[in-house]
DNA sequence: CGTTTTTGACCCGCGC
DNA sequence: GCGCGGGTCAAAAACG
C-alpha cells in the first residue's frame, strides 16, 4: 500500500471544517443497535477461513472473489490459528459499552487478544479479522479485510477490524447494482429516473469497522475510490462519505465511510456492489487530486475533526494529509484511493511494492497463511497526523 | 487539461 | 398521503 487511506476517504475520518461549530450534542444510538439480527461477527481460524473461501467460491460467484482472496493474502505472516475461544467470544458487533478494550494506539482489541499478543513474539504487523457473515441464505461470505502495513511510518501499522454483513430482509439476490441511466448534465428539476430503491436494497452489503487512526486499516482494499457525496447522518455527529470505485470506468462498486457515533475512534465502512474488474495493478497518475491549504496544529485539527465534522474542517485536514504524503512517500508509491488521508490526519504507511501485499496469485494455503497469525491492533497516530492522498492510476483494458 | 472533492439539490423508500 | 432521511447527481472549485 502506498498510503493508508483515512476512512473518510479510505480512512473514513471526517475532515474537520474550519468552522469549529460543534455538532449538537446528540444521544447517538450505537450503530450496533441498528444492525440486523442476522449479523454475525466471527473471528475464525485457518480451518474456518478455508471453509469460508471454498464456500464463497461455490456460492458467491457474483462477488469479487479475487478481491477477497487478495485481501486475505495480505496478512503476511504465519502462526498458530486464533484460539477458538476468541472466535467464540468475539462480539458480533462490539459497540458502545460492549466495546472491547482500546489499545493505547487507539485500535481495539479484546482482552484475550491483547493478552495473547503479549505472550507471543510479536508477529510482523499483521492482522486479519476473519469474519463470517451470512447472507439470507446463511452462506458464508468473506469481506476483504485491511492488511497491516508492513512498514508503518510511525509506530505499528496493525489494526483491529470487525466485519459485519448486512442483508436487507428478503434480499436473496446480491448481484445487480443500481445503475442510473446515463444522462447528460442533469438540469434542475429534470433528473433522470432512478431504479427503484428496492433493487438497491437488495445489494450485498458488507460492513466493516476499523480504528480510525489506523493507517493500514484505512486502506482495506486495493481499489481506487472516488468520493461522490457526503451526507450528515441523523443521530451521528459525523457525516457519511460516499465513494465509488474509480479504478475502472463502469465499475459499480461503492462504499460508505463514516465514524461510529458511539465510538469516534471507530470507522464504519460499508461496501456495496462488486468490482467488475481485477484489482488495479497500477494507479492513475495524478491530476488535480491533492489539495493543499495552509495548515497548522495538525493534532489540534485532528482532534477537532473528531468532534466537529463540518465540511470545511474536513477540507483542512485533507490539505494537511496531502502535504504529509508528499513529504514522506516515495515516487513509487501509488495509491489505490484518492481519498487517502482524508478526514483523519492519521498516519500514513507507505509501501513501495503493491504486490508485496496484494500478490497477483496465491494458492489457498498461501492465502490462508495470514490467518494463522495473531491479530495486531496496535497503531499510532502520527504526531502531526497528516494523511496523504494519491491519485489512482486507472487500469483500462 | 484531466481528475477529484465539495456541496446543494434532487429523488426515492419507508414509516407514520 | 406526507414527511423524513438517506443516496446520488452534477456544477463548480481545486489541484498538479
Amino acid at each position: 500500500m502506498r498510503a493508508c487511506w483515512g476512512p473518510w476517504g479510505p480512512t473514513g475520518l471526517p475532515v474537520p471544517k474550519v468552522n469549529p461549530t460543534p455538532p449538537p450534542a446528540r444521544q447517538s444510538p450505537a450503530y450496533g443497535q441498528e444492525q440486523r439480527p442476522s449479523l454475525r461477527l466471527v473471528e475464525a481460524g485457518r480451518g474456518f477461513m478455508r471453509d469460508v473461501l471454498l464456500r464463497m467460491a461455490e456460492h458467491f460467484n457474483d462477488w469479487d472473489l479475487q478481491a477477497v482472496v487478495r485481501s486475505c493474502g495480505g496478512v503476511a505472516h504465519a502462526g498458530p490459528p486464533p484460539e477458538p475461544a476468541d472466535a467464540a467470544t468475539a462480539p458480533a458487533a462490539p459497540r458502545g459499552d460492549e466495546a472491547p478494550e482500546r489499545v493505547p494506539g487507539g485500535a481495539r482489541a479484546t482482552p484475550a487478544v491483547s493478552a495473547r499478543r503479549q505472550e507471543r513474539a510479536p508477529p510482523p504487523v499483521a492482522l486479519l479479522c476473519d469474519l463470517e457473515y451470512l447472507d439470507s441464505d446463511h452462506k458464508p461470505f468473506l469481506l476483504p479485510v485491511a492488511r497491516p502495513s508492513p512498514r508503518p511510518r510511525v509506530g505499528g501499522g496493525g489494526h483491529g477490524s470487525e466485519v459485519m454483513i448486512s442483508f436487507p430482509a428478503g434480499a436473496a439476490s446480491t448481484s445487480g447494482v443500481q445503475q442510473r441511466a446515463s444522462s447528460p448534465r442533469r438540469k434542475p428539476g429534470a433528473r433522470t429516473p432512478r431504479p427503484k430503491r428496492s433493487k438497491k436494497s437488495q445489494l450485498k452489503k458488507v460492513v466493516r469497522e476499523m480504528p480510525v487512526a489506523d493507517g493500514s486499516s484505512s486502506s482495506p482494499d486495493p481499489w481506487a475510490w472516488r468520493k461522490y457525496g457526503q451526507k450528515p447522518i441523523k443521530g451521528s455527529p459525523y457525516p457519511r462519505g460516499y465513494y465509488k470505485c474509480s479504478s475502472m470506468k463502469g465499475c459499480t462498486a461503492r462504499k460508505l465511510v463514516e465514524r461510529s457515533p458511539a465510538k469516534p475512534g471507530v470507522l464504519i465502512v460499508t461496501y456495496m456492489a462488486e468490482h467488475c474488474h481485477p484489482v488495479p495493478a497500477q494507479l492513475n497518475a495524478l491530476a488535480g487530486t491533492t489539495r493543499h491549504k495552509p495548515s497548522s496544529g495538525a493534532a489540534t485539527e485532528l482532534h477537532s475533526a473528531a468532534s466537529s465534522p463540518s465540511s470545511h474542517e474536513q477540507g483542512q485536514t485533507v490539505e494537511k494529509a496531502a502535504g504529509l504524503r508528499e513529504r514522506g512517500i516515495g515516487n513509487n508509491e501509488t495509491s489505490n484511493s484518492t481519498m487517502a488521508g482524508e478526514f483523519g490526519g492519521e498516519e500514513i504507511a507507505a509501501v513501495d511494492d503493491e504486490d508485496e501485499f496484494w500478490p497477483a496469485e496465491m494458492d489457498l494455503d498461501e492465502l490462508l497463511a495470514p490467518v494463522d497469525g495473531d491479530f495486531d491492533f496496535e497503531h499510532v497516530i502520527e504526531e502531526d497526523g497528516v494523511l496523504g492522498r494519491r491519485r489512482p492510476q486507472k487500469i483500462c483494458p
